[in-house]
DNA sequence: TTCTTTATTTTGATACGCGGATTAAATCTG
DNA sequence: CAGATTTAATCCGCGTATCAAAATAAAGAA
């Protein structure tokens, strides 16, 4: 824990008044006052200095008249212009960019459908670095107008150290992407788990707004875990991301480890199917998303064996589920899988496992949802996880710390 | 988050300057200000308060000489006079009591060994009075000396509230403890999860002084998880602690459920072994305790059938150790049992399991030991936990707000 | 135009931490 | 034994923070 100076005490409640400007949209200093608890007074000093740094402006008059005499109110943004970040979703099969201004509003995207799984890091970070340059200059913009970037990615991720641990997408252990992109790109580069990403996105502009405990967990080619506990992302001792996948629910056995991701992902539900399929798609070499599919209709036209196979999976992603509800007791529950959350036989499967699975005391804290996001749902959180160290919360390990001052271009003072 | 003023700052590096005299003990205000980063004037000021206060004395002169010229330093240390606490620890066959002052050493206890199992809570709450009260006339004080109490349960505790959701040892559900004795003793009660008394103990003045990141489980009559993640207890949403005995390790099968309670408690391991038992020790009224060491003996003395049975405990604990190491990435686990951790036929193989089923990017990370815990060092953790709330840390969930001025009696000014 | 009402800013008071100068209390030196 | 030296702790003044109260600004209402 940092010693507390008036720096400090300037920078907590600084925050507060960011914070609150971007949840309340505009918003007038007096109500600031009341949604932060800090006096008339120092809502007005703090938010002249942010007027000062450009990093909010005060919304052009003429707009809503709130019915009453007195003065108007001013009402306060974000400054969309007051930065631009870039955030970036690795997935095994899709490189997407994205470049936004300081409220999160994509300014121009990039999707790169190549396969980079088993590349070598090298080789991904020439093509994100490559990526990024040409996402941004197509925004119209240069990357010395970036004023940071935060790339997403399955796996274990060490955020601090900017080290991913352990990822499908890297042959390697312990990569140091966050370190090699920054020195490419001359911009400070986080990286995190893509997952924490999405429960930030959700948290910041989803479904989860108002709460400040849920669990994100996301089915795709392998299992994804965000935890998000007392309106922080949970981390592990050293920062480290944990990895749904590693969660053991069986026993090892004959059939394989007792992995959640041996049971549950898309992949090791296709390795699975693949007998059962064997019959309708002969093409091995389909897409596994046409592949998956393909496993759904037939679960859907009432073969027991597909059936049971999708049972058997969200069982054990139940199980987990169950397991991380009793640790963490959040009131909801997000879960989401390009394609096997939708199927119903996967879904009811997984809701009738947590129910039994968890203890009676904790029946029913806990909402389980499913949702589905769009790629661009993803990068706007990696965007915004780079939003939030600017914004420059004073607690918790923010990583490293970026630029404070942002490059600045309109932005009309009062 | 609360707002930021100057009290805050104040009482943020006030617990600073309290927690590294408490840690370290006597120390001069120099080796303060670099304990704590603050400047030499800042701790002069704050340590002249906490004298104003007496919650600290300098030590006697002519104590330690240190060897040099210059001014000699005067060394601060608590004030063991400051205040008073009790802690109490409740198990299904014990009620531990005891008093101790403001440095957490024990000035009277009591033992009472009685099975409250089952009982009602009001019965309990009645025999935890009665101990109470003669625990502190026989330390040779009234209950108006005593600032504050904490009880350490097993189960599932609601902290914030005071409420046990469930327990072994209460038959009912959402039993409001801590209100309860508050009323009855005229002192403020709070209620905790018995295994986190023991983290915060082994925290304070155990094994883990300095580590900031440990998982402690308890293995006796029912199963308990205590987390210290980033220095601080771990709590789900509501304040709530896991309880590891609702943890999940293996499917429900017609054996019995899944539950690790229902695998490697105490409890559960003398349920399964009751038939193998039974040549030995026909008394089936024998204490659990007789009963279980009856049970490693048999293993010592080579019986498979009874290696097998503790062999299967161990497994499932380590699946479930293997799981929280996932999630928290600790680099400590302390695990303690009044008499199954003694074993090596229990200890052996949660090791192998936990070696098995941890991730490879995981392996290492996590040093395991065992422990054994005296009644009286639960109970000093239980009487931490007072004290934590009494030195005023500002941040987290303190739970309800001790009073603030303790009563002081002694402690000689300068 | 003048009152009323509400939002924001200005003013004055107070609390805090910090750096530099100062005092305190010992040892060392001659 | 007196003065120099050294180290610890405190005092003084500055800058900054919040906050309460008073003052000002900007509207509508009379």
């Amino acid at each position: 824990m940092k010693t507390a100076d008036p720096e400090l005490m300037r920078a907590i409640n600084r925050f507060h008044v960011m914070d609150a400007i971007r949840r309340f949209g505009p918003v007038s200093r007096v109500e600031l006052s009341q949604l932060t608890d800090l006096s008339p007074t120092t809502v007005s000093a703090i938010t002249a200095a942010l007027l000062d740094d450009k990093l909010i402006v005060p919304l052009q008059v003429g707009a809503l008249r709130d019915l009453g005499r007195g003065r108007p109110r001013v009402m306060l943004k974000l400054n969309p212009d007051a930065a631009r970040v870039v955030g970036v979703k690795l997935a095994a099969d899709q490189i997407t960019i994205a470049v936004t201004n300081f409220c999160a509003d994509v300014l121009g995207s990039l999707a790169l459908p190549i396969r980079i799984d088993r590349q070598t890091a090298s080789v991904i970070a020439d093509l994100v670095e490559d990526g990024v340059r040409r996402c941004v200059s197509d925004a119209g913009l240069e990357m010395s107008d970036i004023s940071g970037l935060c790339v997403g990615l399955p796996g274990v991720v060490e955020r601090a150290a900017g080290v991913c641990r352990q990822s499908p997408i890297f042959g390697e252990r312990d990569v140091a992407f966050g370190p090699s992109l920054t020195e490419r790109l001359g911009v400070p580069v986080t990286i995190d788990s893509d997952v924490n990403l999405v429960a930030l996105a959700e948290h910041w502009f989803g479904q989860a707004r108002e709460i400040n405990d849920f669990l994100v967990v996301s089915v795709e080619r392998s299992l994804g875990l965000g935890i998000l506990h007392n309106g922080e992302l949970f981390r592990g001792a050293n920062g480290l991301g944990p990895d749904l996948g590693d969660m053991m629910v069986r026993l090892p056995g004959p059939g394989g480890g007792g992995r959640l991701a041996d049971l549950a992902s898309e992949t090791a539900v296709l390795a699975e199917a693949e007998p059962l399929l064997r019959n309708y798609d002969d093409d091995a070499t389909a897409t596994p998303k046409r592949r998956l599919s393909l496993l759904l209709q037939r679960a859907a036209a009432g073969d027991e064996r597909c059936v049971a196979l999708l049972a058997a999976a969200g069982e054990a992603l139940g199980f987990a589920i169950a397991n991380l509800i009793a640790l963490f007791a959040p009131p909801k529950v997000i879960i989401s899988g390009r394609l096997l959350a939708t199927s119903e036989h996967f879904v009811e499967p997984l809701r009738r496992s947590v129910a039994a699975f968890l203890p009676p005391s904790l029946a029913d804290v806990a909402d389980i949802v499913m949702r589905e996001w769009s790629d661009g749902f993803w990068v706007r959180g990696a965007a915004a996880m780079t939003l939030r160290d600017l914004y420059g919360a004073p607690w918790g390990t923010t990583g490293p710390a970026l630029l404070r001052e942002a490059p600045q271009t309109g932005g009309e003072p009062l």
